[in-house]
DNA sequence: TGGCTCATTTAAAACGTTATAAATCCCATC
DNA sequence: GATGGGATTTATAACGTTTTAAATGAGCCA
């Protein structure tokens, strides 16, 4: 262990641009193996040794070679997220991907997004992502009941976690929001209101909190033994113009429901508009429960009642397993329901 | 150039997992430079040679490792975004990635993003990419005329792009959006439409593009020599709550504009809300003038009139320009200002 | 002192690619 | 029949890290 003059130090900084392994070896004496067992706290370090290569680690800002890592490793450090087009609405995947950037503070870990360009589940993504290695674990939303990315991603214990849960028998991780009871509490909240045909706005049917969705509405309509109206024209993932259209058309026919249970703010808004062009007034002569999921719906329309799911939460939550499992830790839960904030909370 | 058996090919091929340049080397019996070689589409390979090697790596599916390029070669192949908190909402930076994501297809580039959590312009986020060398090119918005970002990326000659303009001296790669001629178009329709008293709701003032707006709404009430009012208290940073309580107040005051040139959506839909607590009607009292980054507005608001600013489009220029400055690639235009689609395009 | 163990440290190889420099080969030319 | 040169191909050395196996040194007992 030389203590290197100050001359020396930085002529050894000056030579190198970027500080390697090889400049703290130069710097401190000690063979480039000892410096990288020193700052990876390998237990054959002894003590003094390991805290002068941190000390000139520190003071030159070493950091680490991601490619040279990677390249002996085989670990990437890197986090994937797949996109799907339909997040775009109300920053939707910008919240979740803040949450995961949290979790992922003061890791190893990069995020990278690859959009899915094309509609519905992208495999051709996933597998080229797990055959060529390119990340150390994949985070995705939008599951469906069987859903063949968890299945390719199962069958080669690639470490995932999706936003969604799926129906295989094998388990696997996931971070969802319960799905019933916000259907279910929502329409209870409408028909408790007084509505007697509630109406629920669904995702895409092959998507898995679909079923959810349906099973809480259909739960809360039959305990309460009221009407109620499924349509099957639109979907959550229809563009706003169309949720707003059949609104207005359904207004003007007989029977028109009393009462809407949104799975987001944007269709909630969409109803607002289109059961207005036939002068129905929210409050009046219909009501709304919505998930909420930004900040927008309840100030601009206070008059709808909403229930919140927290994206960025949940992005932070999908973070936390996800490094759980790829270091192949077995004691954190591994399945997260997170549950309405059914008490009415205030923004 | 050995023409392999069958048998020995498939010999080859399970000994290695992934396939590397060395894989196809032993089968095509060529050395491993030669390879390298032929698939860079090196002028000195013979066409035979080069034709031979692209066809064995197609069939094995042979993908570079990325990490050992990168850590011959320097480059990362990744372009970072930074993404700041207030592109949160209304799917904002989603679509900027997406337009991002649609130019870098078919190219090496990953897309990596890094949320800035602490509020404002993170320098330390990019001096840690530059000096680290963490990507190839860096894309960011929200610039200020000064914005120390752009200053220290000139200064160490990384490739970026940023959505929006600086004061800079030195010329520097951008994709904007012509907000001047936003205001004063929007500002323009207000006043045709009788409007004597617009107001401009505008970013934060240390924004460059804050500026901009500022200056096409001043041209736009001096040419007509009606009355204006710019509120200091809020900003489009402001939480949607604070826009409409503001505008509440304003309304309930002598002397309210009637007239709003709105620089986000939810600005245009918290003014509505503010103004319809005192029994104002848009299209009535007041008109509203808003710029249109998403479906949403237009369809659940029809009376307010929008200006159209496409952000996936803007995300894909700054791919284009970025790969162009990465090249070093000189004819390309590296300055683009994206006129607003003032023709009242339809949705 | 020699031999043994335990605690540290080290040298050398490897990950998969590209760059540099050197080696072939073929053919035309003297 | 050598000589030179252009066209191809190749061996070797890196890039910065981690891993494997080997070396060094100190302490201890015989």
């Amino acid at each position: 262990m030389a203590d290197t003059p100050k001359s020396l130090a930085s002529e050894i900084m000056l030579k190198s641009g970027k500080p390697t392994l090889r400049t703290i070896a130069d710097l401190t004496g000690f063979a480039v193996t000892t410096v990288s067992r020193a700052l990876s706290n390998a237990p054959q370090i002894s003590a003094e040794t390991r805290k002068r290569v941190h000390e000139v680690a520190a003071e030159i800002g070493y950091l680490p070679d991601r490619a040279a890592q990677r390249l002996k490793t085989g670990r990437t450090n890197v986090i994937c997220v797949l996109l799907d087009p339909h997040e775009e609405i109300l920053g939707y995947g910008i919240s979740l991907m803040h949450g995961l950037a949290k979790a992922l503070r003061d890791t190893p870990y990069h995020l990278i997004v690859m959009p899915n360009f094309i509609n519905g589940a992208n495999i051709d993504a996933v597998r080229h992502i797990v055959r060529n290695g390119m990340a150390d674990g994949l985070i995705f939303s939008r599951t469906e009941p069987f859903d063949p990315r968890v299945r390719l991603l199962l069958e080669n214990g690639f470490p995932f976690v999706t936003h969604g849960r799926t129906e295989f028998t094998t388990p696997h991780p996931y971070v969802d929001y319960d799905n019933f009871s916000f259907a279910y509490e929502a329409t209870k909240r409408l028909i408790g209101r007084g509505r007697r045909k509630p109406m629920i706005i669904l995702p895409p049917k092959r998507m898995t909190f679909s079923q959810h969705l349906l099973h809480g509405f259909m739960t809360a309509v039959r305990e309460a033994g009221v009407g109620y109206e499924i349509p099957d024209e639109i979907n959550l993932d229809c563009p706003v113009e169309e949720i707003r259209d059949f609104m207005s058309r359904r207004a003007a026919q007989r029977d028109a429901p009393d009462g809407f249970a949104c799975g987001g703010e944007v269709s909630a808004l969409a109803t607002i508009t289109g059961m207005s062009d036939h002068g129905l007034t929210l409050g009046l002569e219909y009501d709304i429960v919505a998930k909420r999921t930004s900040k927008l719906l309840s100030q601009i329309q206070p008059k709808v009642e909403t229930i919140y799911e927290d994206l960025t939460d949940t992005g932070e939550q999908m973070g936390r397993v996800l490094l759980a499992r790829i270091a192949g830790d077995e004691t954190t839960e591994m399945q997260v329901l997170l549950k309405p904030q059914i008490s009415f909370p205030t923004v």
